[in-house]
RNA sequence: CGGAACGUAGCUCAGCUUGGCAGAGCACCAGCUUUGGGAGCUGGAUGUCGCAGGUUCGAAUCCUGUCGUUCCGACCA
């Protein structure tokens, strides 16, 4: 390709709408543009980079034995009602209707679809596994699109389904998926670390994220120092025990009542006179879900994880009560909220209050507060769960060494689904014992164009991208720092480039009439891995100047640059693999 | 959806406080000059000041509404 011939509008300024530097560079670069918020246009260079990444994720599906399909984006509402997740979901589904009036959902992921096709085609265990992917645009109403390309309303997805009679072969099912996607991130340059995640709204009990870490990123991830324990921070537990130990109730001292005017925080408290530290403190959070309210209970160093909280519910239909809701339960503010003497109420407790004593909360009454609680005896705790969000430099819960915990991107995601969109939309199955039974399945989602994304975020300089050699739009760019026509160092490059381009070596030849610092920030900022520069300095020196684009400038005679490219990608190819 | 900021040339932005000719740099077009790190000179083209309404002799500027964008919270690939 001729860079006159082609369309990468660069920018010399950073657009206002872009906030962080994947999203600024994929601009600046010219690989995209938006068209309105969450909605982009990918230009030429950007849809080579795309379709480098869609070929890994293509090549390593098919690797692993799951099947290429096409489904539609276009979907009946029907089976979402009948999922259940016309209700549940219908936060983020596009809806539109056609001219007569009748309703459609745009996909925003394909359980329902391929559930669907698998009910009316696959009867018997003799035709299992399956697993039927395919990669296309999915469509989320998200509440905020932001970051470009990382939350968009219209994004494109590579998802899996695998179908399975038994549980070990489920197993084996997600198995594959596990190593493949550990295989398409590293040859897409990425350092993606497997966590244990949440489930979510999934629905499941088993499921891994494949994570990038980034400052920018929208998740926590803890893990420890050789990575053998990582979890997304909404699934994360640690070793911290409690502390305290089973006491003779007896023995110890009966709640008393202290006046602490003013007093509305936990951090208050720890100040004189007060002095109580965190850990000592109970913090008490009321919580409506569905109809009713529940009172939940923490040390006063923790903060609460909803997603943990949505586990032990079995529901993510809740909130923290309102203050009138407060006022009304416990007779206080918030601030002054304790358990004790509380008896009409749900009361669920963190494992780490487990024999607390000695503790201090509220009185439920505003400026007063009551200590030398014993939990077990003074609080009718109805259920005890971890309740807790883990922190950093907590001890790790398999190997017992410090914790740590960065923001990460999600780039993948694969489930362990179970029967339920099976069940409920008729996807069974004759078992080797003649019996009915449905499908046991699994659901393994790429986000493409974020994994596109977060490739930048994770390789960049203050220049511009540094494209991986396996994603990169061209492999090489030939520099032709003349480009009069017909002159030595133009006739050299177009001599060159003829060479690469029929070794299959992917090559954009700059022959813009443009000056030298122009081809050079221009070839940084898009990020090709290797260039290759010409000009009468180098002419007359007899050389070509080869520059990786996150390496040193080297001197090659003209006669010797095809073999020394050939070379260096094989060595970068060996190396990412 | 709640909170905040912003909307002026293709891009980055000034002008708005205190109402009075629509601006700069970059980009673009023509010519000359220049040619190893985003050149210089001369000339040129470029606007529904987001939109609608109001106040006013007069509105980019003040007021109201609305739409859009971005950021912070709840969702997720």
């Amino acid at each position: 390709m001729r860079w006159s011939q082609t369309f990468i509008p660069t920018l010399k300024e950073t657009p206002a709408e872009a906030e962080i530097l994947s999203h600024r560079l994929l601009l600046r670069a010219g690989l995209i543009r938006k068209l309105a918020g969450g909605l982009y246009t990918f230009l030429p260079m950007g849809l080579r980079a795309l379709h480098k990444v869609e070929t890994i994720v293509r090549e390593e599906m098919d690797r692993a034995g799951a099947l290429e399909i096409l489904m539609p984006a276009l979907q009946p509402p029907e089976i979402w009602k009948a999922s259940g997740r016309y209700e549940t979901a219908k936060d983020v589904l596009f809806k539109a209707r056609d001219k007569t009036r009748r309703e459609w959902v745009l996909g925003p992921t394909h359980e329902e679809v391929v559930t669907q096709l698998v009910s009316g085609e696959i009867n018997s265990y003799r035709q299992l596994p399956i697993n039927l992917y395919h990669i296309q645009t999915k469509f989320r109403d998200e509440i905020r699109p932001r970051f470009g390309l990382m939350r968009a309303r219209e994004f494109i997805m590579k998802d899996a389904y695998s179908f399975d009679v038994t549980e070990e072969s489920a197993v084996e099912s997600y198995q594959k998926m596990y190593e493949a996607y550990v295989r398409i991130f590293r040859r897409c340059g990425l350092d993606a670390l497997p966590v244990e995640a949440d489930s979510g709204v999934m629905g499941g009990n088993h499921s891994h994220e494949f994570m990038v870490p980034a400052e920018v990123g929208e998740n926590d991830i803890v893990y420890n120092a050789d990575k053998s324990y990582a979890a997304n921070v909404d699934k994360a537990v640690s070793a911290l025990k409690s502390p305290h130990s089973p006491g003779d109730a007896a023995t110890l001292p009966a709640v008393e009542r202290f006046p602490t005017p003013g007093v509305r925080t936990i951090e208050e408290l720890t100040k004189p006179p007060w002095n109580v530290p965190a850990r000592q403190q109970i913090k008490s959070l009321l919580y409506r879900v569905a109809s009713r309210l529940v009172l939940l209970l923490l040390t006063g160093a923790d903060r609460l994880n909803e997603a943990k909280l949505a586990g032990v519910l079995g529901t993510a239909e809740f909130r923290p009560a309102e203050p009138e809701e407060i006022r009304e339960t416990l007779e206080a503010d918030p601030g002054s909220l304790g358990g004790v003497g509380v008896d009409q109420l749900e009361i669920i407790a963190d494992h780490l209050l487990k024999n607390g004593q000695g503790l201090t909360t509220g009185a439920n009454e505003n400026d007063w507060h009551v200590r030398n609680v014993c939990i077990e005896r003074d609080i009718k705790v109805t259920r005890w769960e971890d309740l807790r969000t883990v922190g950093a430099g907590e001890p790790c819960p398999v190997t017992g060494t410090p914790l740590e915990m960065r923001p990460a991107i999600e780039v993948g995601h694969i489930f362990k689904l179970g029967t339920k969109y099976s069940e409920s939309l008729n996807a069974f199955i004759l078992n080797d014992q003649g019996q009915q039974q449905p499908a046991i399945m699994g659901c393994y989602g790429i986000g493409v164009t974020r994994t596109l994304q977060a490739i930048i975020e994770q390789n960049h300089d203050e220049q511009g991208i540094r494209w991986p050699v396996s994603v990169a739009p061209f492999t090489v760019c030939i520099t032709a720092l003349d480009a009069t026509p017909r002159c030595p160092s133009l006739e050299l490059a177009e001599t060159l480039y003829r060479q690469l381009t029929e070794r299959q070596i992917e090559t954009i030849l700059d022959d813009r009439d443009e000056r030298p610092g122009v081809k050079f920030n221009d070839s940084e900022l898009v990020g090709f891995p290797l260039r290759l520069a010409i000009g009468p300095r180098s002419l007359k020196r007899g050389i070509v100047e080869f520059k990786p684009r996150d390496g040193e400038l080297r001197e090659v005679k003209p006669e010797a640059v095809l073999e020394t490219v050939v070379s260096w990608i094989a060595e970068r190819q060996a190396a990412a693999i």
